[in-house]
RNA sequence: GGGCCCGUAGCUCAGUUGGUUAGAGCGCACGGCUGAUAACCGUGAGGUCGAUGGUUCGAAUCCAUCCGGGCCCA
């Protein structure tokens, strides 16, 4: 003791004092402040050093297994609040699982092919460079830059305590992978589901080539705006009558197309009129006839009386405009609007993504009269041989001629253009591979897979249902250079398809020595087997189709080219875990990869989350200016905090993230945090060779086990229900609220003041011991830095010998006799204990009390829970109460009047006594002699 | 425009098959303690349960419409 100042500048409370070296205060050196950031990459260091991921794995192998399969995300930039959100998610699933005993282990995975990297390669480039660059260097570019990424997202994802395979993930790029692609695409094609069809995409002629929606720029452009009538092949019925020439009228302004026309577009419950003018009828819809009659400059016309809806019309024939030798139909689409034009849509399939739906639909021919270089061809008819921009006048010209022209204009409104060469692209039907859904049969068996998985949250399987009953045809192909090849060839000679068993055998063999690159380098005949030749003219001169396949084909194929591949994994996985834009995505992409090859779902259960919001539940853009980046977090609060916002989340609906949320988040943390710390500091002299028997134990001590027992249970159910939210709902009430405020606050007079090895203290440890064995546990898998920092600081007795906590298993807490009992006893206690620290506030309120010691109290209760308090002793409720003294009276109601403490102060332990019990120690209370004697 | 989903205190979450004055913790305000101290304990004030209409003796809970938001399509 320090008595610098001398003797007269001690006060009474400074005498007293000298007591505290007789006490048993709390000391441990567990820093109060986390300072995780700095701290966290020596914990990762400490799990690089000993291979945690191995040992963990190593120590459950024979195990029951549970694989959660990575889902890949694109190897493109930075990670984002939703890329961290999801790997911690699934990181603390796999640490919950491996804690539980399974066989879990974690192989991340990278999406690595595909247009984003490739346009970003090709922008880097620069146009010049670009042109003089081959193929093989382009993806050897690409490769390059994805593996960059790889890198640093996996740094990312490590920062983050995601541990796994982060030394051997999987790679889309990888040729075993590659190799994959190609089992699966045979086993569909052998199976007849892959088929060759056409489907408009955008293509520029300028610099022949497809683009992606990702590289299309809307400029507005000045077009013309046409009205044109289509006759009838026979007047319809409500128009018969008058005997007159009947046509429906469209709109358009994209004239070249007209060539491709083969169907009219109606809105199918609209009402239709016919015009009378200039002696003919003109059909369209009712609610357009005053606009179009301006812009056709009317001045007299009738609408006549019959109204009919567009379904009645529909089926009718027409002449088509350009081939009038052909006929059209009049069908119905929903994409019809009757804002603009005429309320009928001329159709040709092979000029728009609209047009295209609604021919698949009602099975309408493709016409493609326009080739590479926006020329038309023999189906342009009068055109052949004009390119479309030239001819778009010429047609329209064409039309006036054959009065079937109502009326031209010019129009500005926004069009696609190309990224490269900035200018106006075309829509244009080309050969694509289809992966076919209702030929073979796979749409129904996609469905009934979907019934044997289970969805979490419920309503998960409604939309993956809908949009597997929706969908088209899968268009597999792409005209890029940075993918997987379709795995066919073409015969030179007659351009049939060449594929076979052989030949896919040959290409898998060839990927998965050298690669897809190997594709764009080697010509068939040196990996093929030898007389391969074409079945329809037995050519042996074949050329590699140059489409890829589509990523989402490719990393759908990661059950094939992952799960099955690598030794430590399984198919089916017992889950797949992704946000809810991959019902569309890779969800849907494994599931119809899988059960086209292999008639099964690729999972057991796939859980779905929501998206990352900001706190006002709008989506994250750098134009709102509210995007929260994981790695700003980590860097100011650290990856703990990141987990426990990610696990207190509920995600079953979108994810918030603000300032204020990572606030809350780290506070929480924080008192966490300081529970460690007093449990720590409690037990730096404990030995679990000293605990005390449950028999032995206060009744409170055992009360304290029955509700750590319930705990663990709960907590260990909200983890079996993936409900994490739960988890940390019930963790953190547990430690401020059954803990901090109430049991922890009871046991420091124990733990402080009573004799070190006494039985009453050495009960409290016993329990402050499973409690810190059990909660450390409990909590591995969400804050995986910090729980492993408190197991090292634990007295390395309750350790047993566990290098980490993450090896430490899952907690189980036993009790002896009736918790049923306990339970109702102890909700009568902290009912009153309520009552009375409501009371005790009054009574400070008033200046009777300063701290509760300072007073007793007097309970009066209803004969139940009189009796039941009585049960418990008046001492120990005093104790209970943190008051000096308790009396339990009869009476009608719940109330608890407060009185001063009898007695005197006790200078050691603070409680109002009855002093100088013990001459040898006069001035402390009964308890404290005893204590003070012991040590002498 | 269509499909799926969400909207309970400033924040994160509870609210059982519709049933008495809608709960918890945090934050905030105020107070206590100074032996968990950049801690700890207590008390209190905060909600027309997104809005409106309906079903019902009774609705945060069921239905309809609207508003706001998210994902996926168009």
């Amino acid at each position: 003791m320090f008595s610098f100042f001398g003797e007269e500048l001690r006060g009474p409370e400074n005498v007293s004092n000298d007591y505290k070296q007789t006490m048993n205060l709390p000391t441990t050196d567990f820093p109060m402040r986390a300072s995780l950031s700095t701290r966290e990459p020596e914990w990762l260091r400490f799990w690089d050093e000993m291979d945690l991921y191995r040992k963990s794995l190593e120590a459950n192998e024979g195990g029951p297994t549970f694989i959660l399969h990575d889902g890949p995300p694109y190897a493109n930039g930075h990670i984002h609040m939703g890329t961290a959100f999801n790997k911690v998610f699934k990181d603390l699933i796999v640490k919950y699982k491996t804690m539980r005993g399974y066989w879990s282990p974690y192989v991340p995975g990278w999406d690595c092919h595909g247009q984003p990297i490739e346009h970003q390669v090709e922008k880097n480039l620069g146009p010049e460079k670009m042109k003089a660059t081959t193929q093989a260097e382009l993806r050897a570019l690409c490769r390059e830059y994805a593996l960059e990424f790889v890198k640093i997202q996996g740094d990312e994802f490590q920062r983050l305590g995601v541990r796994g395979d982060f030394d051997n993930p999987y790679l889309t790029l990888n040729h075993s992978y590659e190799a994959g692609d190609v089992r699966v695409f045979a086993e569909l094609y052998r199976r007849g589901m892959v088929y060759k069809g056409s489907k408009p995409i955008h293509w520029c002629y300028r610099c022949k080539t497809a683009l992606a929606e990702a590289e299309i720029e809307y400029h507005d452009v000045t077009s013309p705006s046409i009205y044109v009538k289509f006759n009838f092949t026979q007047a319809p019925a409500p128009w018969v009558s008058e005997n007159l020439q009947t046509s429906i009228l469209i709109w358009t302004t994209t004239p070249w197309t007209l060539p491709a026309n083969v169907a009219v577009t109606l809105a199918e419950s609209a009402e239709y009129v016919g015009v009378k003018v200039d002696g003919e009828i003109i059909v369209m819809a009712e609610a357009l006839v005053e606009s179009v009659a301006a812009v056709a400059g009317w001045e007299a016309y009738e609408v006549l009386s019959a109204k009919v809806k567009g379904s009645e019309l529909a089926g009718l024939t027409y002449a088509l405009p350009i081939h009038t030798d052909g006929t059209g139909v009049i069908i119905t689409g929903d994409h019809v609007e009757l804002t603009t034009g005429t309320g009928a849509v001329h159709t040709a399939p092979g000029h728009g993504e609209e047009d295209y739906l609604v021919g698949v639909k009602f099975d309408l021919p493709m016409p493609m009269p326009v080739d590479d270089n926006g020329v038309f061809d023999a189906g342009g008819g009068p055109f052949q041989g004009m390119h479309v921009e030239k001819a778009s006048p010429l047609i329209i010209e064409w039309l006036k001629e054959r009065g079937s022209l109502l009326s031209s204009a010019t129009t500005s409104h926004s069009y696609p253009h190309c990224w490269r060469c900035k200018k106006p692209v075309i829509f244009r039907a080309t050969e694509q591979w289809f992966i076919s859904m209702d030929g073979t049969g796979l749409r129904d068996a996609a469905l009934k897979a979907i019934q044997g998985v289970e969805w979490v949250p419920g309503w998960s399987v409604n939309r993956i249902n809908s949009m597997v009953t929706d969908r088209p045809d899968w268009c597999i192909s792409r005209q890029r250079a940075w993918g997987v090849p379709i795995p066919v060839f073409e015969c030179a000679r007659c351009g049939e398809t060449v594929a076979n068993d052989d030949t896919f055998a040959a290409v898998e063999k060839l990927f998965a020595e050298e690669g897809a690159d190997a594709w764009f380098t080697k010509s068939p005949a040196e990996y093929l087997p030898a007389g391969t030749a074409c079945p329809r003219c037995a050519s042996t001169e074949l050329k590699p189709e140059t489409d890829i396949v589509d990523v989402w084909f490719e990393s759908g194929c990661s059950h094939t080219s992952v799960l099955e591949a690598r030794p430590e994994l399984r198919y089916p996985a017992e889950l797949y875990l992704e946000g809810s834009d991959q019902h569309r995505g890779w969800f849907q992409s494994s599931l119809l990869t899988a059960v086209g090859a292999y008639d099964t779902a690729p999972f057991k259960a796939v859980l779905t989350h929501g998206f990352i919001v900001d706190g006002d539940g709008r989506k994250m853009s750098k134009s709102l200016g509210n995007v929260v980046s994981p790695l700003d977090v980590v860097a100011k609060y650290g990856a703990d905090i990141v987990r426990l916002w990610t696990a207190s989340s509920d995600y079953s609906q979108d994810v918030s993230v603000s300032a204020e949320i990572l606030e809350r988040t780290s506070e929480a943390y924080r008192r966490i945090r300081n529970t460690f710390r007093f449990l720590l500091s409690n037990l730096e002299d404990f030995d679990p060779a000293a605990s005390v028997a449950w028999d032995d134990m206060p009744e409170l001590d055992r009360y304290a086990l029955v509700n750590l027992a319930d705990l663990s249970e709960r907590v260990t159910k909200s983890y079996d229900d993936w409900k994490f939210h739960q988890v940390y709902h019930t963790i953190y009430g547990y430690c401020v609220t059954d803990l901090s405020s109430f049991y922890l606050d009871v046991l420091k007079d124990r733990l402080y003041a009573d004799a070190a090895d006494s039985l009453g203290r050495r009960s409290a440890q016993t329990v402050l011991a499973e409690v810190l064995r059990t909660l450390v546990r409990l909590l591995a898998p969400i804050l995986s830095f910090t729980t492993e920092e408190v197991w090292q600081f634990m007295p390395e007795s309750l350790r047993e010998g566990v290098p980490s906590v993450h090896l430490a298993g899952w907690p189980t807490v036993d009790i002896t006799g009736d918790p049923g009992e306990l339970r109702a006893a102890y909700a009568s206690v902290l009912e009153a204990r309520d009552v009375a620290t409501k009371s005790l506030e009054d009574a400070r309120n008033a200046g009777v009390i300063g701290k509760s010691q300072e007073a007793r109290v007097a309970i009066t209760a209803p004969a139940g829970v009189a009796e039941m308090l009585r049960a418990r002793g008046e001492t120990a409720l005093a104790e209970m109460l943190i008051v000096s003294a308790v009396t339990v009276l009869d009476g009608p109601e719940l109330r608890v009047e407060v009185l001063s403490a009898e007695g005197t102060k006790c200078p050691r332990c603070w409680n109002y006594r009855t002093l100088a019990t013990d001459a040898a120690h006069a001035d402390v209370c009964e308890r404290c002699a005893a204590v003070l004697s012991a040590q002498e």
